[in-house]
DNA sequence: AGCGCTATGTAGCACTCGCTACAAGAGGAA
DNA sequence: TTCCTCTTGTAGCGAGTGCTACATAGCGCT
């Protein structure tokens, strides 16, 4: 009855469970194993070292988002800008959303330190994110486009700041850009 | 001769240049005693522990960062919003403040997993910035505060797409915001 | 001189890290 | 059957982790 075949596609589900809850820092092959319900010696095994397996992860993450992000396509489109803004901040603030946002500034750190597979996983999350974006904005925008990477900016602006505890500063700074949050 | 008596104060910039270099992630005690000329030995006997060790490290590099800015203080105001975000831009592309940069990364990490004394050094680096770019705000702005706080959340963004190789989705966000950074 | 306090060195502990050597079971191929 | 490959378990290695026990040198105070 058993495991029915271990393999990477079959392990990197439980894998990304725990850095999404564990975060991608203190990630090391044992807990990461037993959160699989194997062992480090299968670990190695499967991905032949630490890093490839943590490059695979963060692929297979990239792929959970993109999927979240089209799960989340509303039925029809924002009629403006600010309810644009106000719908994809909503979405970050739902509660499964969370693990994501934090696990997500771990891969930003990684990016930036330039450590193996962080920046092709940011990289793509964001494009995903811009395409989503893009797809979003109102019917009939003077530059969709421009628009769309304008929003993109102060958005992740906005999350940055709120990571950190300034929210307020976010907000007060989306209402004098003309996007108050509603 | 030798070692003009160890303590916090003296031991602070070199831990502090080593973390800037290194990254918080994998500072360990035995590299950062090296890097400060002791011991891990001296380092605990000094700090108590790791971790107070480490909040008071972001604290110096909260004051390094400060005292940047304060540096970077130019003597005539800038004319327009754009003129401002260029400045503040140019000053985050010195060489010099890379490091400090990916540094962040680290910071913000470590702020969002409410990792001790990350969230208070993130939030008073921000609050500083805050108050600088206000003063950098052009004379006669009609919303110096909100406008301070949106020109905030843009740079944010910019540096954040910056850090994963989005450059271009954050210039052209500046640039249909009305802010080409010249 | 004797005492006590502060600063430091040397060793070491118990633990975790990524990874490997070796053996063994299962299943298919000859 | 015999062999071979794939998968897995057990045990361990060498290095690194934060931290501590113990000893000791130097200094000022009495």
């Amino acid at each position: 009855m058993s495991p029915a075949q271990l393999s990477r596609e079959t392990l990197l589900p439980a894998l990304a469970a725990h850095v999404l809850e564990q975060g991608l820092g203190g990630a090391s092959l044992r807990p990461l194993a037993k959160a699989a319900g194997t062992s480090d010696r299968m670990l190695i095994y499967h991905f032949g070292n630490k890093e490839t397996l943590i490059s695979e992860l963060l692929g297979y993450i990239t792929g959970l988002y993109s999927g979240a992000l089209d799960a989340a396509l509303g039925s029809e489109r924002p009629k403006t800008r600010q309810e644009c803004v106000a719908r994809i901040l909503a979405e970050g603030s739902k509660p499964e959303m969370q693990a994501f946002l934090v696990l997500w500034w771990d891969i930003v750190a990684g990016a930036a330190r330039g450590f193996p597979g962080y920046r092709e996983a940011a990289q793509a999350m964001m494009t995903k994110q811009l395409t989503w974006l893009e797809g979003q904005m109102p019917e009939g925008d003077p530059d969709p486009a421009g628009g769309a990477r304008m929003l993109m900016t102060m958005i992740e602006g906005t999350l940055m700041l709120s990571a950190v505890g300034h929210t307020d500063t976010a907000l007060q700074g989306l209402l004098a850009g003309g996007l108050p949050p509603t």
